[in-house]
DNA sequence: ATAGTAGTTGAAAGGTTGTTCAACTACTAA
DNA sequence: TTAGTAGTTGAACAACCTTTCAACTACTAT
């Protein structure tokens, strides 16, 4: 068989499959996309975040309170989940209340759950 | 009110919700083994391995030739994904067959790939 | 036994990430 | 206007993560 130029160090052993497995992919940005996504789920403060936020609407300084940490951190988290649309906020005088954009963040973190009791 | 020790820099805005939201939360190691697991899909090639997997069980050199990248990091990853039960694998030979150790994995990808489309 | 291929592993290097700190804006109340 | 609280932001630092490289094990075939 010609030789082609593989970016890998090794030789295809079931090409059939490999080719049939290439059909069904994505592209290489879907899966950033989506790693990015799942990324955010992928930190300890901004996980407790969206399941406080499963709960209750809440400003900066509450949760800040609930999870012990500073507003900054809190601030700083919250603003990748927004960017992310996985949080929307509303702002009342000085208070920033934010909550769940939608209900694709519950089933996520449930899902997770479920496969730990597992 | 009395003075409490908070690790945080800020006052408590609203106690009850706090109070409340805080019944319902887990422990603390909870989410960080659950940030863990997100962890996991959260890394572009890991998240195709997963993909390509619930196509069809491959070997380590199939998947690094289908994601060109080195048998290496393949088996790096691999062995991620083997610790944290999401994979399972058979020896043949020399060739090790990797395939999706349960149905919850494609139910994630499923639900990130939902999120991303709406 | 020898050579060859599949796969694994540990260390190193470069990049990414999360928190802290300090300075800032936004809004309120006196 | 001034002081105070809520929240945001950028820079810096430390911790972590991913890939590469080189050396290794496991198995096969001659």
């Amino acid at each position: 068989m010609a030789e082609q130029s593989y970016t890998c160090d090794c030789d295809v052993i079931h090409e059939e499959v490999v080719n049939e497995v290439k059909t069904k992919m994505q592209s290489k940005e879907d899966y950033v996309q989506l790693a990015s996504l799942f990324k955010l789920f992928g930190d300890g403060t901004r996980v407790q975040i969206l399941h406080a936020l499963e709960q209750s609407e809440m400003c900066v300084c509450d949760l800040a309170v609930l999870l012990g940490v500073t507003k900054s951190a809190v601030s700083h988290q919250l603003k990748a989940l927004r960017l992310a649309n996985l949080v929307k906020f509303r702002r009342e005088a000085q208070i920033v209340y934010y909550s769940l954009a939608d209900d694709h963040v519950k089933g996520m973190i449930e899902m997770g759950f479920e496969h730990l009791r597992e």
